[in-house]
DNA sequence: CAGTGGATGCTCT
DNA sequence: GAGCATCCACTGT
């Protein structure tokens, strides 16, 4: 039976339940897809989510509601893709770190330039690349839009670390990966 | 394998 | 003007 795609209310529940139960989904876009193996939760609570500081002109798309995608320009270069979730009234978001290859390969290999398959999507920036997945996108719905999100079809096991990358509240242990996969962005999390 | 530094552009102070 | 939710190339073990 084909899995399907995730219905909204999925993405109305807490940031990091959302983000645990994304490992093992599917991620499509425009002719290539990928298992997602690594996610990381955000919320405007903690200092290190772009929604901590109230609504700009950068973050809205975290204000508004929940099934939508969030994609921002990280250092001038990368986009970085966010799944917006939360009960209404709550701004955050799963940033998607790390996806194992399914689709569309060779054409993820000619976005990327790269030839591994551990290295087309083992990280935030690489992945959108390899799907496509531009500045263009944000603020897009999930369900009936370009870029969809599946229901894995088992819970793989999760290992639960710090997030990485950032210089504020790095503490908090928001971040999922599929436990040994080869395909996350850092074979060696924090602890 | 670990550490360092440059690329690059937008957002917010 | 500072600071990035990154990646790649290059250095030295």
């Amino acid at each position: 039976m084909a899995p399907a795609q995730l219905p909204r209310a999925f993405f109305e529940r807490p940031v990091e339940e959302v983000a645990k139960d994304l490992v093992g989904a599917v991620l499509v876009h425009d002719g290539t897809s990928g298992l997602i193996v690594e996610t990381e939760s955000y919320h405007q609570s903690e200092a290190a989510c772009h929604a901590h500081v109230g609504p700009t002109a950068r973050n809205r798309v975290l204000f508004g509601p929940a099934g939508h995608v969030y994609v921002y320009l990280s250092y001038g270069i990368h986009s970085l893709v966010n799944l917006v979730t939360g009960p209404d009234g709550e701004a955050a978001a799963v940033l998607i770190r790390a996806l194992e290859p399914l689709e569309g390969i060779e054409l993820m290999r000619s976005r990327r330039g790269v030839d591994r398959l551990d290295e087309l999507c083992s990280g935030p920036g690489k992945l959108t690349e390899a799907l496509g997945i531009g500045l263009e996108f944000n603020g897009v719905e999930l369900s009936d839009g370009p870029i969809g999100v599946f229901a894995r079809d088992s819970e793989p096991e999760i290992v639960v670390s710090k997030r990485v990358g950032i210089t504020k509240a790095v503490e908090l242990p928001w971040r999922f990966s599929a436990s040994g996969s080869r395909f996350v962005s850092r074979p060696r999390p924090p602890a």
